[in-house]
RNA sequence: GGGCGGGUACCGAAGCGGUCAAACGGGGCGGACUGUAAAUCCGCUGGCUCAGCCUUCGGAGGUUCGAAUCCUCCCCCGCCCA
């Protein structure tokens, strides 16, 4: 069994099967497809300048893909982006500027490679933007080459654009997102003998008419597979936090809330993740999770370290394990990866508010949520509640050289007084 | 261009002259319970120098003691006609 296992892993399509990333596939065999080196190509928009956890199922995809031998290519849509994806949304998107999206390309490209090898070899992933090819693109001329193939009708009965013209409608501009989508698939395959599109759910339409496309144009045999849309078990959207999106730029996401975020994911979800999300093989993902109650709690640290190791390094993944260990075992908050800022013990010489204090610390955005906190009873300084919202926060009130301002259970603010 | 229907807080959606910072649902946050789960229950959910005050209901004016609610013009969206 074990064997056999390790012969059929060797098959990407497997490993994504196996680990519940398979969600579609244009082929009825898959696999048999990918038993052979392919170059397989993923797009990401660079809507912003640092994806978030919930673009990590396509860049495992591609990270899988290098590792069975295939070529991985990652598309950033430097082009699609300035016009806009209406697959999965109710409402346009603002359009972003040339310039900002070139940024984001490149933020981009880097948190991709932490976790893909780029390079010239033959199994080395290649990125590729789309304004390479789309920006310059005459319309009259694009229209005659693609024009043609593409059915109005056709296009009209693709989820994405339905969804959009059932909440109010979609424009000619996002109209034609699919139409780039499939060209570039076709690009691809003649400059770089691309055959397989990989994408989240939400991209399937957008594959079927790339992969259409190629075939008129062509003559290609291009195929598609897209990965599930991550859901947790409650059925609410996965990648959000107090905090909102969950990013892998550490400057958008500390390090120690990246950890966090993994680290307190429900039971349901914890066996799901571990396959979406690390490369651990399955059986041992089976064996961490074989427990249940309290003790699946290690599971999810295996998770919340494995995590935070591919996009962060181990050694800021080992720091917040242990610094959460024993924040919330031994009440021990001087970690390092404790979230903290300093403080001016002059300050506290003249005093500092409470509210003014937990917006500094950025536990709460106005004085009013801080009050509100105050008096429902979440807010602590140390370990005592607080509740007077006027409450002046003072030299008194230093412990160990620091304040910590508890806001809830799991946030805090460690003020190193100095 | 013409006709009709719309634009309300994070989202959906009530309100249609005062008692509206605005029902209700979702989401989010806080509390209780727990295992740094889930489910459940309770509370909060515009801002401020907070028992009071200020700014919000597409935008700008106007009527009125008083407008999210009435009038005028403008912008935007959907449906139908051209």
């Amino acid at each position: 069994m074990r064997r056999m296992e390790s012969i059929m892993a060797d098959n990407v399509v497997e490993i994504f099967a196996q680990r519940g990333l398979l969600a579609q596939a244009t082929d009825v065999e898959p696999a048999q497809r990918l038993a052979e080196p392919c170059t397989v190509y993923v797009g990401f928009d660079p809507t912003a300048d640092s994806l978030h956890v919930g673009h990590l199922v396509p860049v495992m995809g591609l990270a899988w893909l290098q590792r069975c031998g295939h070529r991985p290519v990652a598309l950033v849509g430097g082009a699609t982006a300035l016009v806009g994806d209406p697959s999965g949304k109710t409402a346009s998107r603002q359009m972003l500027s040339h310039s900002e999206i070139a940024d984001n390309v490149e933020a981009i490209k880097a948190q991709i490679a932490r976790l893909v090898r780029f390079g010239d070899g033959p199994q080395d992933a290649v990125l590729v933007n789309n304004a390479d090819w789309l920006a310059g693109k005459n319309w009259i001329e694009l229209l005659r080459e693609v024009g043609p193939c593409f059915s109005v009708n056709r296009m009209l009965s693709m989820d994405s654009v339905k969804g959009r013209m059932e909440s109010g409608g979609i424009t000619f501009l996002e109209f034609n997102y699919m139409v780039m989508q499939a060209y570039d698939f076709l690009h691809l395959h003649r400059s770089l003998g691309c055959t397989v599109q990989m994408g989240g759910q939400d991209q399937w339409g957008n594959i079927v008419m790339g992969i259409e496309l190629g075939r008129r144009l062509a003559g290609a045999a291009l195929a598609g597979l897209t990965f599930p849309l991550v859901m947790k078990a409650d059925g609410t959207k996965f990648g959000k936090s107090e905090a909102g999106n969950v990013w892998l730029d550490a400057q958008r996401t500390p390090v120690f809330d990246f950890y966090q975020f993994w680290r307190n994911v429900a039971d349901a979800d914890v066996r799901r993740f571990l396959g979406y999300f690390t490369f651990l093989p399955v059986a041992e993902i089976d064996a961490l999770c074989a427990v249940d109650g309290q003790a699946l709690n290690a599971a999810k640290e295996r998770l919340a370290v494995e995590v935070t190791t591919l996009i962060h390094g181990a050694e800021a993944a080992e720091r917040c394990r242990a610094d959460a260990q024993r924040a919330f075992a031994g009440q021990d908050l001087s970690g390092d990866s404790i979230p903290h800022m300093p403080l001016a013990a002059a300050e506290l010489a003249t005093g500092i508010g409470l509210l003014d204090l937990g917006r500094r610390a950025g536990l709460w955005a106005s004085n009013s949520e801080g009050r509100r906190l105050v008096q429902g009873g979440g807010v602590r300084l140390h370990d005592a509640v607080v509740d007077d919202p006027a409450r002046m926060v003072t030299a008194a009130d230093v412990s160990d050289g620091t304040i910590v301002l508890r806001c809830g259970k799991k946030r805090l603010m460690r003020c190193d007084v100095g």
